[in-house]
DNA sequence: CACCTGACTGAAT
DNA sequence: AATTCAGCCAGGT
């Protein structure tokens, strides 16, 4: 069957769901996971349709610099990076502070096979 | 129906 | 090493 836009915006949520409160993962991160490798932009715009959605952590998702591009569409100005700190994490000039440490790369930690499982 | 935009990324310059 | 260009794909105008 043919994965529908919707679907990949469900794995999308599935994925982000998985990362931990401290870690953060990058569009390119998750689209690679899901396979559709080069549609990291893709990512972001399932992001952005999550956005009502409370079980999304959308403000762990940001650019491969570790820049949190989506801070202005949380509503407020500071909303995103002020989640993250609570979170352990510091920002600084709207980027990760040791970013790559505090990256959570799905590919590490979860098996495409068991994800799409249904795990 | 054609053109433009965008929570991105990697390659080229 | 920093900046620019081009590829990607869905959604809106």
């Amino acid at each position: 069957m043919k994965p529908s836009t919707a679907d990949f915006y469900e794995r999308v949520y599935r994925v982000v769901r998985r990362v931990p409160s401290g870690k953060v993962v990058s569009y390119g991160h998750i689209a690679r996971f899901l396979g559709t490798g080069r549609s990291a932009r893709l990512v972001g715009y399932a992001m952005n349709a999550s956005h009502g959605d409370p079980t999304v952590p959308a403000h762990r998702v940001v650019n491969r610099n570790g820049v949190l591009t989506g801070k202005h569409f949380f509503g407020g100005s500071t909303v995103m990076q002020d989640l993250l700190e609570s979170e352990g994490l510091r920002i600084e000039d709207d980027q990760i502070v040791d970013f790559e440490s505090h990256v959570w790369d799905p590919m590490d930690h979860l098996e495409q096979e068991d994800f799409l499982k249904g795990e």
